[in-house]
DNA sequence: AAGTCAAGCAACCGCGGGTCT
DNA sequence: CAGACCCGCGGTTGCTTGACT
């Protein structure tokens, strides 16, 4: 493009430092050139300085992104491949618009670029009537977010992110559909009981049962666990994780079952043993002629969270065939995704659900990004195994006084409870060095191939939205029920 | 040839998080 | 601890270009 010094994009912006106005409106190759020599002798980074120390009449933010667009190295120009786009697609069915994300994807190409490749296509997609996402596109990301919305829903976002389980178990590849199916769902009946990592019941000694309607981890994972789901001893499975209803006062603060699990349990996986997919059939709109339904409320997210993609993110119908699909997004309320959002989101609709509404959202969303990344702890024993234990909340939830609250009582102070229980959890834990958003490894273990199973269909999936009787007392044989739920999985799709 | 319109693209803006002072 | 500063992100704006009438 030939730069235009006569638009008004060149306004000059007034600059109270004495240093000349600054420019604003296209570069010029001259500009250029003294941003390049001014970031090859420098290093990027400090823009702000750049102005001064270069005569360039520029803001910093402008030099960044001058730099960042345009100038820096092995940027890679020109219309994107079809391989870009197949990135593109894929990306964006799963994580919205997160274009910097993406970017970390597709070499040599920026954030901007691939926004605006985005929006182009998303364009003429709609003014042409083709389908923004291709169908295996739609049900593989449907399958992404279903596994992104278990996830959080069963709060079991205190487990390490799949990079730390990476490097625990470096002879195992953890598979993004087991890691999220042997997390345990809906906790109604079990007391008393905890399944470890082996699928083995425990019972837990000393119970106290306080009921307020807190998540926490509640799970363990040792690396010579047997895999239920595929029988592979390499890979990890999970007992008892999210405890819907309570967590236990157990006895010794630093023991492993501290916790109590008060729920019936039931496995929740998005691939059957044989590898089939799980994904649920697309639900049609009232736009369309056929009816689907979907089997599985679960499916179905938060409504408050679902503004909606205005980009054609999967938020938004989109049009498959002529014909209008929806399929489970989980959108945030600026219309993105993302596993990050997802568990933000759920933990701030989990404290909000408790909070008095003149707490501002954000504060929960940070607190809850804290708890997220602080309630385990990791241990390694003498053969060098390491596994991931809980830790003991019983003082802090004696500190609260909050022990024997009904979980549907709205006057519950979560806060106040949560407050005093973190300060303990975080005493004894440790804080995964990963980033907090590790989607480029769960995209690195998401299999790209899901093909629907007819054998999903008759499978009665729980929603982890929907307890089940958290007031009822515990049957007699709470084991056995989930032996059952547990078992009959097995024995179906095994 | 001139006008119109849409696509593509570059750049700006506001906002929020992190760091520094 | 508060405010300033820096940086990055996503949304939006507006210019250029080329196709079409």
């Amino acid at each position: 493009m030939i730069p235009n010094n006569n638009n008004n994009y060149n306004d000059e912006v007034a600059n109270d430092e004495n240093e000349g106005p600054l420019k604003k409106g296209p570069w010029t190759p001259d500009e250029d050139a003294i941003l390049s020599a001014y970031v090859k002798r420098f290093g990027e980074g400090n823009w702000n300085l750049v102005q001064r120390n270069s005569g360039l009449s520029r803001c910093g933010k402008s030099c960044r992104l001058r730099w960042a667009n345009h100038l820096r190295p092995n940027l890679k120009k020109g219309t994107f491949s079809e391989e870009e786009e197949r990135i593109v697609v894929d990306l964006h069915a799963k994580i919205g618009n997160k274009w910097s994300q993406m970017a970390t994807q597709l070499p040599g190409r920026t954030d901007n670029e691939i926004k605006n490749f985005w929006n182009t296509r998303l364009k003429r997609c709609q003014r042409e009537s083709l389908p923004i996402y291709p169908l295996a596109v739609l049900r593989e990301a449907a399958l992404y977010h279903k596994l992104e919305q278990q996830y959080y829903e069963q709060q079991t976002y205190n487990m390490p992110p799949l990079s730390v389980l990476s490097r625990l178990y470096p002879n195992s590849k953890p598979n993004v559909s087991n890691y999220y199916s042997a997390a345990a769902v809906n906790p109604a009946p079990l007391q008393n009981q905890l399944l470890d990592s082996g699928s083995n019941f425990y019972t837990i000694p000393s119970l106290n049962l306080p009921s307020p309607p807190i998540s926490l981890f509640a799970g363990s994972l040792s690396s010579n666990s047997s895999d239920v789901f595929n029988n592979n001893n390499q890979s990890l499975s999970f007992g008892a994780t999210a405890a819907h209803h309570g967590f236990a006062a157990g006895g010794g603060t630093d023991s492993l079952f501290d916790f109590q699990y008060s729920g019936s349990l039931s496995f929740n996986h998005g691939i059957n043993n044989n590898g089939d997919s799980m994904i649920p059939p697309l639900i049609q709109s009232s736009g369309g002629s056929s009816s689907q339904s979907l089997p599985d409320s679960s499916l179905t997210p938060v409504s408050s969270h679902n503004s909606g993609g205005v980009d054609g993110f999967m938020g938004a119908s989109s049009m498959v065939s002529n014909e209008f699909f929806e399929v489970a997004p989980f959108s945030s309320p600026q219309g993105n995704s993302g596993l990050l959002d997802a568990v933000l989101l759920g933990g701030q609709s989990l404290s909000e659900r408790n909070k008095p509404r003149s707490e501002d959202s954000t504060s929960a969303a940070a607190r809850t990004t804290s708890r997220k990344r602080k309630s385990m702890v990791v241990e390694e024993n003498a053969e060098g195994n390491t596994s991931v234990v809980p830790v003991a909340v019983e003082s802090a939830l004696m500190n609260t006084g909050e022990t024997s609250r009904s979980p549907d009582d709205e006057n519950i102070d979560i806060d106040k409870l949560l407050d005093a229980i973190e300060p303990h959890i975080f005493d004894k834990t440790i804080s995964w060095d990963e980033p907090d958003d590790d989607l480029p490894s769960l995209l690195d273990d998401f299999p790209l191939e899901m093909p629907l199973s007819d054998w999903y269909q008759g499978v009665e999936i729980q929603s982890p939205g929907i307890e089940t009787q958290p007031h009822a007392p515990p049957p007699s044989g709470p084991t056995d029920e989930v032996s059952m739920t547990f078992w009959n999985l097995l024995e179906q799709h095994g």
